[in-house]
DNA sequence: CGCTGACCCTGACGGC
DNA sequence: TGCCGTCAGGGTCAGC
């Protein structure tokens, strides 16, 4: 469900409300997620002050002075803010809760999520062969295309492996290879390094909107706030197969790669 | 090492 | 109305 303006906004939603705040009590219901929740969360956890939070790819880091609670959403978490004395509903699986009274609230239906304690998140066994932040300066065209050489998976699974970049999820994918052109059936080692350029440009470009707009809302997205995201508005192509190019006006179409959808205008990506 | 496909789980939706 | 198949924003892992 998330990708990265999803979670980057949803840390933006809770953080203020639990920046410098003392957890009281870890509550967790089910144990059950992607990976068992260890009993070092709920028996580190509460007592530490929050320093901050931070995201690394689509982790959520709640950090204290200690240690960090990593909190994965998968494909259908949330997390939001409630009062204490808010009834918990199906599938909320984790509370905690503040000396403020106020409770971090993890909803998972699917259970694709996780949530780990570390004591140095950022070396944590999911986060250190990670690859670089699409935000960030050195992740270029021209880093792409020296890691693509050779590489005959298409071009759409290549920018969504998070060893070579992270955060471009099934999304922003499509979108990214529509602005800039590129068939995503192309293998990776065959995409030239101007067109590189444009990717990388485009993907900074459409997940900074989609973080402005708060992320995108398809079904059951919502801030920590409870605010909807408004990038869906913009999309190009992402779920608009069969309804025609706002480009070309031809078709757009879908295929499947990696048992992902795909979303595509085949006259204006070669 | 690179690539492919199975798999984890629940809920929403469309067709019949 | 109800049943059934399909699909969903994520990621790991085994096997070749």
């Amino acid at each position: 469900m998330p990708e990265l303006p999803e979670v980057e906004t949803s840390r933006r939603g809770i953080e203020p409300h639990i920046i410098d705040t003392r957890v009281s009590r870890v509550l967790i219901r089910n144990r059950s997620l992607r990976w068992p929740v260890s009993r070092a969360v709920d028996r580190n956890l509460p007592g530490q002050t929050i320093a901050s939070v931070t995201r690394r790819a689509k982790y959520l880091l709640i950090n204290t002075e200690n240690g960090s609670a990593i909190l994965h959403l998968g494909m259908s978490g949330s997390v939001f803010i409630v009062d204490r004395d808010t009834p918990a509903r199906v599938h909320d699986h984790v509370d905690i809760t503040f000396d403020s009274g106020k409770i971090l609230r993890f909803r998972d239906p699917r259970r694709f999520g996780s949530l780990h304690w570390s004591k140095q998140a950022l070396q944590h066994k999911l986060l250190k062969s990670l690859g670089p932040e699409p935000l960030d300066n050195y992740f270029d065209g021209d880093y792409l295309w020296t890691r693509s050489r050779g590489r005959s998976v298409s071009i759409k699974q290549f920018i969504m492996n998070a060893k070579i970049v992270v955060g471009v999820g099934n999304i922003y994918a499509s979108e990214s290879l529509f602005l800039a052109g590129i068939n995503p059936k192309r293998a990776a080692g065959r995409v030239s390094l101007s067109r590189y350029q444009k990717l990388a440009a485009v993907i900074k470009d459409v997940l900074g909107k989609a973080i402005q707009a708060g992320g995108t809302t398809l079904r059951d997205f919502y801030s920590g706030d409870g605010e909807p995201g408004y990038f869906a508005q913009q999309l190009e192509v992402y779920g608009r197969d069969g309804e025609h190019c706002h480009y070309c006006n031809s078709m757009i179409g879908s295929i499947v790669q990696g048992q992902r959808s795909t979303f595509y205008c085949k006259q204006c990506q070669t």
